[in-house]
RNA sequence: GGGCCGGUAGCUCAGCUGGCAGAGCAGGGGACUUUUAAUCCCAAGGUCGUUGGUUCGAAUCCAACCCGGCCCA
């Protein structure tokens, strides 16, 4: 006979957990409580079968005493439903006492071991719901993540951000220095990239009067693979109408401080063997004075190349000043950058879309801001004229791997932008800091593998 | 892309100085009414990542390749 199709009015394992454990040692309460799940260990012992059931919020001991329930025909990793009564086992084990069980789906192949669980990397990755199923810490994980993003959500939304989705295939790929994916519309006969940011489309929505705009998305970049980076990822970006960096500063600020209590209840995390802290205010640097601290900071290309080689840098693959600098950056400052840090002004070779400061033309008014020795996003005063936006994508031209320029962009930026503050955060990124996983591919469901050979 | 490490039963792992492919858990059969890595008995389970080479004989030695991990770029 077909298995049921539903089991309705069922309880929580971890409410009907805490129901059971205030009751004494070998007792039994009066109440009746549904319960479905997965069967995750069983001990037989003659007429009466103890059994371990796991849900989304936890694991409780099933009792089925073969007079009460009949014969128990259940294998490990069944899914089952049952009716019973919150009770404690003499050995105080919370428990339900089972009155009726059925099985609700059967489970054909056998579960990796249930004591040593599942711990092969490839395996873990490729069949997640082994993972999910056999590992705690991994269902842990993925509920914090999906916290995480709720709860930046709804302070966007309560701040009057307006949720929007942009185009993830674009005739003209921006908004990051990326390789993209490339792809080819049959239909349009068109080849077209995958989106490496979202930066573009959202600030013509502010062209456009939305005023606020927020994405959460996938972006997609055609590069290496680290603890840090995967081909597919999952960024934020805002756009604030009439705000710049400082207030997007401060607002990157209260969001992750607030995201962290939260989701986690602690602004304190443990990332990669150190404490990291995100309750405001958080550090702040210039970009300049942050290489200068290392005697790194010239604008002398040759000069800069010979003092990363004197520090054993292998500068081999950086064609020009601004991948030197980059390059500088990434290699000596940012791994030191523990605590939540600010750093601001970036120079304007490396920043194509953020205004110039007031008081130095060579540098922006940009940010990245760090933790755990890792950027986490980006964020500058949006370049909101059309003519100096045309300027940068020129300048860009001249450097290795620039921003590519878009004149629709641009055409866009012509009709007037109001003065715009804009942010980027990697939500992998966050999700790795906050749940303590020191690879981004355990805070990703599905990691980007190379095919298995067939 | 380079270096190092790994891939043996569904899972976790032994075996690797060449000589019959193993254990525990899971799965199958049986015993057991308070266990929780339950226990006990029985039977079963294999393309030793792939391909080639050396050898009387290869999981084991050699080469190439595939997949994964860590580090470097």
């Amino acid at each position: 006979m077909a298995p049921p199709k539903r089991f309705p009015e069922r309880d929580e394992i971890a409410a009907v957990r805490e129901e059971a454990t205030a009751l004494e040692p070998g007792t039994e309460s009066p109440e009746k409580r549904r319960l479905a799940g997965r069967v995750m260990a069983r001990r037989g012992h003659g007429k009466l079968t103890f059994l371990d059931l796991v849900d989304r919020s936890g694991r409780i001991q099933l009792l089925c005493d073969e007079s009460r329930v009949g014969a128990i025909d259940v294998n490990l990793g069944d899914v089952v439903g049952v009716t019973g009564s919150p009770a404690r086992s003499r050995r105080g084990e919370p428990s339900l006492a089972v009155d009726a069980l059925e099985l609700l789906s059967e489970n054909r192949s056998p579960l990796p071991d249930t004591f040593h669980g599942l711990t092969d990397p490839e395996i873990r990755y490729r069949k997640r719901y082994l993972d999910l199923l056999m590992n705690e810490e991994t269902r842990e994980t993925f509920l914090l993540r999906t916290r995480i993003v709720t709860s930046i959500r709804s302070y966007l939304d309560a701040e009057g951000f307006i949720e929007v989705e942009t185009p993830i295939l674009q005739p003209r790929y921006g908004g990051a220095f990326a390789h993209p994916f490339v792809t080819h519309s049959n239909e349009l006969d068109a080849d077209l990239y995958l989106r490496i940011a979202t930066e573009l489309y959202l600030k013509r929505l502010i062209v456009g009067g939305l005023e606020r705009v927020y994405e959460i998305g996938k972006d997609f970049r055609n590069e290496g693979v680290s603890y840090k980076h995967q081909p597919e990822f999952t960024m934020l970006e805002w756009y604030e109408a009439y705000a710049d960096y400082r207030d997007t500063m401060a607002r990157i600020e209260e969001l992750l401080e607030r995201v962290a209590l939260e989701a986690l209840g602690t602004t304190t995390v443990r990332f990669r063997g150190h404490e990291v802290d995100l309750r405001r205010p958080w550090a702040r640097i210039r970009f300049v004075e942050a290489l200068e601290r290392h005697e790194l900071w010239t604008r002398d290309a040759d000069e800069l190349r010979a003092r990363l080689e004197r520090r054993g840098v292998d500068t081999t693959q950086d064609k020009d000043w601004p991948q030197l600098v980059d390059h500088a950056f990434s290699h000596v400052v940012e791994p030191e950058l523990v605590q939540p840090t600010i750093v601001h002004d970036y120079p304007i070779e490396l920043s194509p879309f953020a205004r110039a400061t007031d008081d130095d033309p060579t540098l922006t008014e940009r940010f990245e801001y760090f933790a755990g020795g890792m950027e986490l996003g980006n964020a500058f005063t949006e370049i909101n004229d059309a003519d100096e936006q045309q300027a940068r994508f020129d300048m860009q031209s001249q450097h290795v791997g620039g921003e590519p320029g878009d004149p629709d962009y641009v055409e866009a930026l012509s009709y007037g932008m109001p003065p715009t503050g804009g942010l980027g955060l990697g939500i992998d990124r966050l999700a790795m800091l906050l749940s303590g996983r020191e690879t981004i591919r355990d805070v990703i469901l599905f990691p980007t593998l190379r095919p298995e050979a067939s």
